[in-house]
DNA sequence: TATGAATGAGTGTTCATTCAT
DNA sequence: AATGAATGAACACTCATTCAT
């Protein structure tokens, strides 16, 4: 952790940490409090309570993840290599950044995460929308539904990404990455 | 639900109920026992604990899941035709089992989850993995590792379920659903 | 545990055991049941509740204390050698029935003994009582009150077995012991 | 009570008092909350679980003993005098305190006592071993292992402070309180 | 801003006891 | 007599949140 961290995002960070390791019920706020070297009272003088810092760790990797992507969505290519970079992309963000990673997943299945927070990150979804939009105009993607071929996308690459994460313990090779890879443009493309 | 349920049975599927509803938390023992009219005590004659009394709620969906794509993978079929029917048996069962279906998201990617109740699961995985088997057996699927098939089925078909239960509220057709399973088989199959 | 025990001496027997192993809170109804292979409500059958099952261990067990002392205070003896003799006898039977023993000092000094229970227990405090009545007549006692007398060699001689119980783990030796029972007589002895 | 007593004080005091009253299962977390007029929580702040508040009551009370018998040892007196002085003391704390010699009695000879709290509250034994061991050195006690000596003068002022404390349901004397300590003495005293 | 002691409703779990078989 | 599933009051403990300093 940089030194320079505010309070506050020190205890974005902890508790990051914490609910990647033990779950949201492995996160109560007094050892968030401690584990941070910060007062409990303090954690309450940044958010409302505790939903809304969790909001704000959502919103937090979000932002990171769409920074990450945007970065590899520059410069001119065409979709299918647009597409490799990408999903390239997402997996080596997800792996510099396992704990943001593991929070997003729980996250996301979980029944704390409401509308209201949902519509407040969708800004961060644009790289994914940019691409499928720029791609179905070209009539290199698949004639389907924008939203569903985000959705496809989104749920391949983070398959892809949660088996990278569990590579270690398992028999996934890199190869096997590169094969989801494949698979997921054999899926998306338009022709052939 | 049936009136010859077992006690043990009855604490089951209102457990499932009230976590499809309302998540882990939405589901504390003496609700449980109240919503069931079972003593709290009854529910602890018949499981260790609550860690233990999830885990037999998943066993169950697995086990109901996986008779349903048994049904499907019967007969003589092309590998094409058994992937369709494999596709269709679980975006059906998703839809007429939704408590089931939601309970399940949810433990995937919960920290409740063990190794443990992982393994003793996995006996109900055999549809698809045979289906993965026999299909790589006939050339009909990619040449990839077989867990990476089984893994590519499963995330996209358990999106598509999870779209079809959100298309009240949202822009989701049948048609879309079919455009995913396309998806799906297009990445999978072996040529073209 | 002798193969023609009844049940209910099975259970007072295991009962014993749980207790001297993990205390009253250590010993429920339905583990002890599962011990004594027998089933919950045959407890129930043979003793109205724990209370009186604790206070059937407790009889039992000061019964089988007595009578070791009652062998030991037969024959003709003068007071001293009487003394030793009973106080040897009790280390003896306190090392040889120790579950017996462990139980006997928890439920003395717990809250669960009444005064009802202890009242029916007193016959069997008659070896001890008998030798200080004898020895008192004999002027080879200390003129002091009997129940004084009594009280004073019961605490010392459970001390002592106490003490032995803990020699392994600690630094007494059996010739502590004799020291111990060399004081206790000084103490009572008339004179000198 | 104090009225500058902190809530941990408070806490401790009422939970002694209870515990003198109905032992260790008439003192549920809830109730001593209650009469201590503090929130089940802030016994939690101050307590890890109820193991540990149990060790400090136990601390308390030994350090309390430990107290009065140090300023009995005050002072240059002979051995027998002192013998006299700290039992004297031992017998006058305990009236003075029922409800702290209460609660040592039960939690003596309770399960609940770890090797770990005996360990920590060995300093407290200090008054007696000193005593023992001087008087050991000026030949004035039996040649007998300290830890016996020291044993033997402990679980006989502690029998007769418990007779003393029963005295007004029973027989015994203030008379037979001072045979008990000549006894004691006539056990520990090196000639005669 | 920051602190951390205090709060108390809520949670999982235990266990003596009952009762239909 | 014997069984063991069922009961539910009682228990130890948790934790998001508040508030006086």
């Amino acid at each position: 952790m940089k030194k320079t961290m505010t309070r506050k995002e020190k205890v974005l960070r902890t508790a990051l940490q914490m609910v990647a390791t033990g779950g949201f019920q492995g996160a109560p706020i007094a050892e968030l409090a401690a584990k941070s070297k910060v007062a409990v009272g303090t954690i309450y003088h940044h958010f409302a309570n505790k939903e809304e810092m969790v909001a704000a760790m959502y919103l937090l990797c979000k932002e990171n993840l769409s920074e990450s992507l945007n970065k590899a969505a520059d410069g001119k290519n065409n979709t299918q290599k647009k597409f490799e970079k990408l999903w390239d992309a997402y997996l080596d963000h997800a792996a510099k950044n396992a704990v943001e990673f593991s929070f997003l997943e729980q996250y996301k299945s979980s029944p704390l995460i409401t509308p209201a927070v949902q519509k407040s990150a969708e800004k961060f979804d644009s790289p994914i929308s940019t691409f499928v939009t720029e791609g179905l105009k070209a009539k290199d993607l698949k004639k389907v539904e924008s939203v569903v071929l985000a959705e496809f996308f989104n749920s391949n690459v983070s398959a892809a990404a949660k088996l990278q994460a569990s590579k270690s313990k398992k028999k996934f090779s890199g190869k096997d990455l590169v094969s989801l890879r494949d698979m997921a443009w054999s899926a998306m493309k338009s022709k052939g």
